[in-house]
DNA sequence: CAGCATCCATGACGATACTG
DNA sequence: CAGTATCGTCATGGATGCTG
């Protein structure tokens, strides 16, 4: 029954004083898919992962992401120990983030979500084209 | 350099015509990720996984869902073709929820997130107090 | 080059009320 | 029991302008 699983049901008699949301926010499956399922977290983690790189390299290299998302991302994976900030002191200075060890694992363990997707989300487009059209029809 | 994996870095020449949110929305991957990524369905598919339950006995189950979510959430799952709907004609009506084939695929995959997180967030964790610390001290 | 600050729109979600 | 419908709220993220 293996518990902590998200908030997954536990059995708690003083269940007045949890609220949902506290429970919830507490879950560490849920605090990371909070993290991999935002906009970007994933792409910038797979970009990293391939090579060191710079600001404004990945900038060019994410179709459609702002300044402000991209720097907001890259500084919550940088808080999250995933990836590290590097500065190099020269004129204009150069930032250049990398992936760490945990980032790494992170990022294989998501490598296989990611396969999965590509391989699988076909048929889960023909599902729902079926739901649809059964739903058309009645 | 493997392509297609989110909106990775195509080189593509004719781009004024796609649009970032465009690109974004084929992805599958992407698609996955806002399917995981949203508040209630890894846990769902997760209780549905263990054996068939029905409506009420999910709801029950999840600490903090409102009927609303949990009937969404279904619809969407069911439409994915990841979990089955089942109705008994008794008195009153009976309907249980059991998981694909599909989706039991993808709930395999999802276990090796679910347990990267169990046994690695402390990590992420401690990386937060850190970098919270460090900044503090500025 | 590598950001931060601000404003604003959209969409996800919760609360509540009603139904076969 | 197993839902649907509607409304309000709040957070995510895009656009824009400014900075060392």
């Amino acid at each position: 029954m293996q518990d902590g699983t998200l908030h997954s049901p536990g059995n708690f008699e003083e269940t007045i004083i949890l609220r949902g949301d506290v429970y919830a926010a507490q879950c560490p499956t849920r605090q990371l898919l909070d993290r991999v399922g935002d906009k970007w977290s994933v792409l910038i983690l797979t970009l990293i992962g391939e090579k060191s790189i710079r600001f404004n390299e990945l900038k060019r290299n994410i179709n459609g992401i702002s300044q402000k998302m991209l720097s907001q991302t890259l500084r919550s994976l940088e808080r999250d120990g995933l990836v590290i900030r590097t500065v190099e002191q020269t004129m204009p200075v150069a930032v250049s983030y990398g992936i760490t060890p945990l980032g790494a694992e992170l990022l294989s363990t998501l490598q296989a979500l990611i396969n999965w997707a590509e391989t699988r989300m076909n048929a889960v487009s023909a599902a729902q084209i079926l739901y649809d059209q059964r739903k058309e029809t009645d």
